[in-house]
DNA sequence: TATTAGCACTACCCCCTAATGAGTGCTAAT
DNA sequence: ATTAGCACTCATTAGGGGGTAGTGCTAATA
């Protein structure tokens, strides 16, 4: 960001661009928001500011970047607080993830893949030990289906028209779910199709194996292999999206203890989006299509419910494919800085326990 | 219990045992504070109970219900709250559940077996249904390894030295977990292996399946039958208690929002009971021993953190065995009477689900 | 003898007021 | 351009009074 000095007539500053000694205050007063969570006030601010300034010119400042959307009043008399427009000023002023400190990266590791779990497993563990960390709300979305490489298929019959599916993907995860079929087959001839359709689709994504199935159903040539028809059909059930996504929770409680939400009623709709988890998870799905640390605040949210909280979201892969995220939600007043790096470092550790564990 | 009229000289009572008159004044201040969650004074329940009482009978009734430790004041001049041995007392009187009104038996249906969704999906349903009438915390406990009939097991490999087992029982319940073994095996000789143990296996209880194992483990003659020695090998991996139990939670938030607790403090110990899970997954054991509904009020409650709210529990069960139970968490001012019902209904419904999706 | 009316007393709750204090905006002096 | 000074605003707090819902006790009553 450019920093131009102010020459102006009237006001400190110029142009909708703020100079220095305005960033500087500006600064100063979400970080001192942001630790006591109460309104800033000149006095205050000139005693905790480094630069000597009197109040009365602190006045005239905050006076002007009130004036452009950074501060507001909750009251003619009270001190300001910052917008949620000046939260994305800090946070595009900090430069890339601080690194996090020595003893808070010993209690960021990952044990599950020790006791035998699974991703899953894992992905509950990294978002509970991310929710201990920060102390809010905290979220992972699960591996999406469709990116995900097949390891292995397995059918199992479980009644005359009930087949339990098995699915073993390359990452890790297991995914079991039930298709319902006209007529019944034998155990071994269900062995059979498994095996054909490990044979044909091993490694590759299930979109890639939805598309061929698709092909082949188009394919006039199977209808004359008795074996290949019937695995295209049951293969068709199988890999047919089954779940939209999941995500798992941990730390919603955090919220409501937070001191930053001052009124209950200003945690309801969060929680309310928690539950109808869409909105959240929509924001898991775009976070993961660039790498990094992304940072939604507030008003930023297209979801209603999330304009009064923060989210900071990072991708976690294994070798091949950017997998899911990990984030916090939080109030917009959070320390940005030192969860911007905890979300960072968690995600990276996650991404280096699931490579370690994926089978390939 | 016995009804005793009071023939007593200094008070109405005698001898601990309440008097007709007593129990009647009793049930109504409990049912008041449950509905208004606010103490009882003598004038209001003079209106509101059905005998005619004069306020200054009711205050020596009173006061001697005090005196026996079912009300107390949390000051001199505030009306009475009833203790958690009057809310036994309660419950006690009560019948078996009453019938749910049929309304709300219309919005207990689990509907996620439509989707082919395993023992698991049904139970989050439930949670989360029984969470929605009840306004409460509910928690339901996922089938006991030990007592569940294997269905099939399969053996994966992953890499040279991790093998994936996925067991799937009778109930319904997909697990996997990984096993480390020192030989690498090839995929076909997992396959004679998984072949063997189901042959062997199937429909047994894991807990016989493991003893049977050990049992082999000792017996010598194996050892020249190299198929059934690994078998038993890894079968001893596959078949180890892997997770003791888990529970699914919802509806935590209902706790907080709920004016039975005034203040924010006092959900905090039942917040951290969840956390940590074992005290609550205790309950939900003990409450599978037998049949029925089961309360647990307040004080009654072995864990400490525990003590300031209340559970209503009852199992389910699928043909065979009794799986799990389900339960609701609340203030120990919550209305028993309609609460029961619902835990009870739902539990029966759940059952029924599972039943009708169990895989015999 | 059991019940009730009456009365004194208690403690919370609500409302009003006044004092306090942190904060602002404006203006004039530096 | 900065700052000191001043008037003003408004939330918060403390204190006081009236109202109220409650109790316990005693004496009258059915």
């Amino acid at each position: 960001m450019r920093i131009k000095t102010g020459t102006g007539k009237k006001g400190v500053l110029e142009n909708l661009v703020l100079n220095e000694r305005a960033q500087l205050v500006l600064q100063s007063i979400i970080e001192n928001y942001i630790q006591s969570s109460e309104p800033i006030g000149s006095r205050t601010l000139s005693k905790s500011i480094a630069a000597t300034l009197s109040p009365a010119t602190i006045r005239n400042i905050m006076s002007d970047l009130a004036e452009l959307g950074y501060l507001i009043q909750t009251h003619t008399s009270a001190g300001r607080v910052p917008t949620d427009k000046a939260y994305r000023f800090y946070v595009n002023s900090l430069s890339s993830p601080t690194s996090v400190p020595e003893q808070i990266k010993q209690k960021i590791s990952l044990t599950s893949t020790e006791q035998g779990l699974q991703v899953e497993g894992i992905l509950a563990e990294a978002v509970r030990l991310l929710a201990d960390l920060t102390k809010f709300a905290c979220v992972v979305s699960t591996p999406k289906a469709s990116v995900s490489r097949l390891q292995r298929i397995e059918l199992i019959k479980i009644s005359e028209d009930r087949i339990l599916v098995i699915l073993v993907t390359k990452a890790g995860v297991v995914r079991d779910k039930i298709i319902f079929v006209k007529e019944s087959h034998s155990q071994e001839f269900l062995n059979s199709v498994a095996a054909f359709l490990n044979d044909e689709f091993e490694d590759h994504s299930m979109q890639e194996i939805r598309e061929q199935i698709h092909q082949s159903l188009v394919d006039d040539r199977n209808r004359y292999h008795d074996l290949l028809a019937h695995a295209v059909r049951l293969g068709k059930k199988a890999f047919e999206l089954n779940n939209p996504g999941e995500m798992l929770i941990d730390g919603q409680m955090n919220l409501l203890l937070d001191s930053h939400f001052h009124e209950q009623s200003s945690v309801r709709p969060i929680i309310d989006a928690f539950d109808q988890k869409n909105a959240i998870l929509k924001i898991l799905d775009d976070s993961m299509k660039h790498k990094g640390v992304h940072i939604f605040i507030g008003i930023e949210n297209d979801s209603k419910q999330l304009q009064g909280c923060s989210l900071i979201t990072a991708s976690y892969h294994n070798k091949q494919n950017v997998l899911g995220s990990i984030g916090v939600v939080g109030p917009t007043s959070m320390d940005y800085k030192s969860i911007i790096s905890m979300v960072d470092y968690t995600a990276k550790i996650l991404s280096k326990t699931i490579t370690e564990q994926s089978y390939d």
